[in-house]
DNA sequence: CGCATTAGTTAGCATAGCTAACTATATCGG
DNA sequence: CCGATATAGTTAGCTATGCTAACTAATGCG
């Protein structure tokens, strides 16, 4: 008789059914925090890129799309779109001509730390039925998942 | 010395933090998944409505734009793409001739359950770390995140 | 009947994703 | 040193999704 370590096996079907809910659950979510950032003026992908800038601190824009995941094309006006709003700040490389640096911009930084203590209001406004134990089993789950991210490929 | 029960209490500070999280891997999750569910050839904002066309039965429009948390006009753009790529059905209503009823065609219901088996797949392939005490960690925080979007307002 | 309300659509704007094609710079081979 | 190749970003153009404002059509109330 063999006997595997339970833990080791998460059978198709349950993984099917909880990537199906997360799926959707990241889509509403984002719907409604999506609402309360735009009173910041600056799009979901914009504030995204912004906070690699603030929590990662500068980078080329290959490296912005690559942690975002995009294309360079689209980072580029992501981009655009920060400068024009002042929340970024560029300057080329002088060793290397084609590369620019992007970094956050006072504003920038500001902006996304106000946006920080609004979407905390908002939530807090809407989480008093959470535990504090509830809190830690979606802390646990948003690290699980950020590890996921990370080794992804 | 008083002494409150421990889980009835979030603090606030871990509340923002989590939030921040959620959000982030919220964001990044789907921008991982949008690149298979591309493969079907409807946007996500056509996929999550077919998804609660199918699981949730005929909407009318309103009640669609309701669901997804989105504006009428948005939504009728959304409904008009499936019916242009045959994955909806819409007939008006005979009782209300302004109302529309909005239903899968077949064509629609097996590409929504293609969709889930790709998905499924696609995450089968990076989850070969995942233990089954972690999937029901975030089956867990889905329920949770489910509860709390149903709760919202 | 007439007029307000309701359901959906249309028009127009912005963000964000992509690919293809371009520019500018760096680097490498001869 | 110079020409070919490779790399970093940008530009152009398409699609999809979000919004508000303004419109059309149908309901229903007084």
């Amino acid at each position: 008789m063999k006997k595997v370590k339970p833990e080791e096996i998460a059978p198709q079907a349950e993984t099917l059914a909880v990537a199906d809910r997360l799926h959707s659950v990241a889509i509403h979510l984002l719907r409604r925090v999506r609402r309360q950032d735009a009173v910041s003026g600056a799009g979901p992908a914009q504030l995204s890129a912004l906070s690699v800038l603030v929590f990662g601190g500068p980078k080329t824009l290959g490296d912005l799309a690559a942690a975002e995941q995009v294309k360079p094309p689209t980072m580029s006006r992501v981009v655009a779109g920060l400068q024009r709003s002042l929340l970024v700040e560029i300057t080329r490389d002088p060793r290397d001509a084609r590369r620019i640096h992007i970094r956050p911009s006072a504003k920038g930084t500001h902006l996304l730390q106000q946006g920080r203590r609004h979407r905390i209001e908002y939530l807090a406004a809407h989480l008093g039925s959470l535990t504090a134990t509830e809190l830690a089993q979606l802390s646990m789950a948003a690290g699980l998942l950020e590890k996921l991210l990370r080794d992804w490929h």
